[in-house]
DNA sequence: GTGGTCTAGACCACT
DNA sequence: GTGGTCTAGACCACA
């Protein structure tokens, strides 16, 4: 499904959140798809069970999935995502903050848009 | 100066770095200007002076700040600033993930380039 | 594991960092292998957690160590370790000011790349 | 005669001992020569009087140099200077620290070798 | 006055 | 258990 980096700063539980977030976002998890339950993913991932399910948990609370008590954990519709708009202007600040630093590390104003298109090409959310 | 979000999920020597850094980016603060001092700042933001330290420590890492011993903490030159490869990838990839995000809580590519256009022109990195 | 100098002019933690450097150069540590853990070389060594902290983080930014978070501080591969440039240079010019100490306090040339050459051997580093 | 990086982590008063020190040993000042009051140089560098005398100081203690109340400081003789056996000591054990942090860089031991006896050259000690 | 080191001890997040 | 953050307050070296 995807790596872990162990050494990496950021702590196992957020590396999970982000990736399968990421997984939702670009669609490789499609909705209503069920995850892995918590016990088999802790084993491929070879981690603690309980730090799988707070990710879990996390994801839940923002939205992207939805649990069933006994029968596991699902992509949820986009519709039902927590659309926060406090979170939608955290978000703008932390792109411009980004955007910021590209430029002062040298990268020119077309290198930037460049780069935006294809990230925005690489998401897919435009068919619904 | 600024304040900070006692609330905040994010550490508050993270908080002084990162609004420091935006400051910095911004050109509110221009090179070689003198930022307040250890003790100073603690006591405008209440804050205990170790903390502070350790934010101008780690601006000092990035060098976005240099240290004069028993002189002060002042901004760095541009070109005296870390342009870390791995950094810059690591930076790339937070906001493809952002970018990626946004669209999920939909907003249109148009709207999103239109945006980054907006924030690159905030930057005012292109005078030398 | 190593013992400190209290009256020496080296900072504690920079004691501290500079025995565990040796420690992996001379190879006594391998990479992979787990360090005391924060508490407990404090305790052996009489020093506050704080501090041995600090040596831990300052190893981890040269690339001597990594950390992970609630499992604890492992030696470093060698390939992961910083090789800044910069910081070459800086080595080779404290060993020339060092060589030509050396010589002023009388050695003779043969003398001293006899040592060196003593030196260079108990370096292990060539076997990959 | 010489510059100073004041945005070195280097105490001033530091790099001045070092500089001057490695003036000497280059015997580019030479036994007996006078060295710059403590006034005039402390214009030149345009640092405080109170931190060239501390650097005087130091040099005095370590045997560089000697000091005529009311008339100067001058460059020792060789056989005045301190040959504290146990400073040899801790020179000889970090230079051997420095040589392994080379061979771990990656440097080669001929590579080493070479470079040392081009450091050797550079010192002319061995016309008395 | 400046930054930097160190201690003691509380509290938090992650595994 | 692990590392990491933060505080309060002492003390030092440098300019």
């Amino acid at each position: 499904m995807f790596q872990l980096d162990l050494k990496s700063r950021k702590s196992i539980y957020e590396q999970i959140v982000d990736k399968i977030k990421e997984l939702i976002l670009t669609e490789v998890l499609t909705p209503n798809e069920k995850l892995p339950s918590v016990r088999e993913l802790s084993k491929t991932l070879t981690v603690n069970p309980n730090t799988i399910l707070k990710s879990y948990r996390e994801l839940e609370k923002d939205g992207y999935v939805y649990t069933i008590g006994g029968s596991g954990c699902f992509v949820a519709e986009k519709k039902d995502r927590n659309t926060d708009k406090w979170k939608l202007e955290e978000l703008k600040h932390r792109i411009q903050n980004d955007i910021m630093e590209l430029q002062y590390l040298g990268l020119q104003p077309d290198e930037i848009t460049g780069l935006i298109k294809q990230f925005i090409e690489k998401g897919v959310f435009y068919h619904d």
